[in-house]
DNA sequence: TCTGGGGTCCTTATACGA
DNA sequence: TCTGTCGTATAAGGACCC
């Protein structure tokens, strides 16, 4: 999807069609998770502190992400691409992989374009928003592909013409060539593809290690193999947070590492999980992050037991000086808890605790309860005006636009932030229901019956017909 | 003024049992 | 019994991705 965020947020507020639109965190530490091509023009990106992005387009729309929005749009997208094949990998909400060859639905350069162009216009159709697609014989330029046809194209590598499109580029371009490796190679005086092959593979792992030399070597000689796999488990669970400012207080420090180790195993129960290994994460003042782990004798979903193995682990950790983020994490899963007796018994106290949030833990975050409750692009409803979305909010007030997808922009109206008659509601669908569709009041219930996981599987390890979509 | 959150994979060092 | 070594876990850090 293109700026799938920030297109999301657009199609839901026609207010900000045509804006500059800014998704991330808004708090003083905040980081551009998406932006509208329209805030790219003011040299707004990715991953960009939100304090700059402020300074380079201060007239933006600034909003927090809704990612329950998203995935239901993601799993809308999805449904799509596993009507094409049962060989759906997805990268993330926006992206995936499909198999086009595995599921029947393409096996030459016309049908893959084809199909390509339909998918295209069923994503518009099913969410109003664009999506581009990438088609080509592997995953990796599939990739480049899906780049290259961005926003909202469609591009295709024609078998036989890859190293000579690959060549020039840069090595950046490269998946999992990033700033360090870049500037590693760089050093080396490799700076495009090309030179990468020139280079040899022996220089390449003596350069890079063995593992990221060769991948990188076949890379660059535009052969990957590897297969779209459609499920792939997950190894690792965790939580963090960073904190607006940082926090001296050794006791703090203690109280946030069990709340963290509480949402963790929240987080992991929710799954069905257990993990053996609990891993302690703390970022300091300057920046500079550590991380401590302990494995267990079996593997636990025991918040108790998570909490205490969190407390051992922090006990070895210097926070003098205060520490800007903190974290906690379960790795070594399995699906099934085969708890040490003795660690159970320690944690069943602590049980009962976690199962809801204690009543404290509201009252207990003292910044700006406020913002807390309007966060900015949420949607409300108001008694007499009806839908909208919350624009900002400060000082007692909240800032309301009423508008509704299919609405034209909307008026804005402000409010006592306690005012009775507004409250919290649901995203509404981007696309209007057809008459004679089952009515969903929300978008956020689209079911999940057409997810590829609910598709026969089909042996994997087909290759040539990778393609990719970037929906 | 800096620099999120949730992951994956790889490398290196170290410990340990056979 | 001493010593080396091999394979496997574990621990910590780092790069990368969206």
């Amino acid at each position: 999807m293109d700026a799938f965020f920030a297109s999301a947020e657009q199609a839901s507020k026609p207010s900000l069609r045509g804006k500059a639109v800014i998704v991330g965190g808004l708090g003083p530490r905040g980081v551009v998770a998406t932006c509208s091509y329209e805030a790219r023009i003011f040299g707004v990106h990715s991953a960009m502190p939100m304090a700059q992005a402020r300074r380079l387009a201060p007239n933006a729309a600034y909003l927090v992400p809704r990612f329950g929005f998203y995935r239901s749009i993601s799993e809308q997208v999805m449904g799509l691409l596993g009507a094409l094949s049962p060989l759906v990998e997805p990268l993330s909400l926006d992206e995936a992989f499909v198999d086009l060859e595995a599921g029947g639905a393409a096996w030459d350069e016309a049908s893959a374009r084809l199909a390509g162009v339909q998918l295209r216009a069923d994503i518009r159709a099913g969410t109003g928003l664009t999506g581009s697609v990438g088609l080509a014989a592997s995953k990796m330029l599939a990739k480049i592909a899906s780049e290259q046809a961005k926003p909202d194209g469609l591009v295709l590598i024609e078998p036989g013409t890859e190293r000579a499109l690959l060549g020039p580029m840069s090595v950046r371009t490269l998946p999992g060539v990033g700033p360090a490796t870049g500037d590693h190679l760089r050093r080396a005086g490799i700076t495009t593809v090309d030179e990468i092959a020139e280079a040899g593979e022996d220089e390449l792992v003596r350069l890079l290690g063995k593992a990221h030399g060769h991948a990188l070597y076949a890379m660059a000689l535009a052969r990957d193999d590897r297969p779209v796999v459609a499920e792939r488990e997950t190894k690792s669970v965790s939580v963090e947070d960073t904190y607006d400012v940082d926090i001296h207080d050794r006791v703090r420090v203690g109280l946030e590492v069990q709340r963290l180790a509480d949402r963790c195993v929240r987080r992991l129960r929710g799954a069905g999980l257990s993990g053996r290994t609990i891993v302690l994460k703390v970022r300091r003042y300057d920046f500079s992050t550590l991380t401590r782990s302990e494995t267990l004798r079996g593997p636990t979903d025991d918040p108790g037991v998570v909490r205490e193995a969190a407390a051992r682990l922090l006990e070895s950790v210097d926070t003098t000086g205060g520490v800007r983020l903190l974290g906690v994490g379960v790795s070594g899963l399995a699906d099934y808890t085969q708890e040490d007796l003795f660690a159970q018994a320690a944690g069943e106290q602590a049980e009962s605790e976690v199962e809801e949030p204690s009543p404290g833990e509201a009252a207990e975050v003292p910044s700006a309860p406020v913002e807390r409750r309007w966060p900015a692009g949420h949607d409300v409803r108001h008694a007499e005006y009806g839908h909208g979305w919350a624009q900002g909010s400060g000082l007692g007030r909240v800032t309301v636009r009423f508008e509704t997808p299919d609405s034209e922009p909307g008026r804005v109206r402000t409010f006592r932030v306690d005012d009775p008659d507004l409250e919290p509601a649901e995203p509404l669908p981007l696309v209007p229901r057809r008459p004679g569709e089952p009515d969903e009041p929300e978008v956020a219930s689209v079911q999940a019956s057409s997810v590829p996981a609910s598709l026969p599987k089909s042996r994997s390890g087909s290759e040539g017909g990778g393609a990719m979509s970037r929906p």
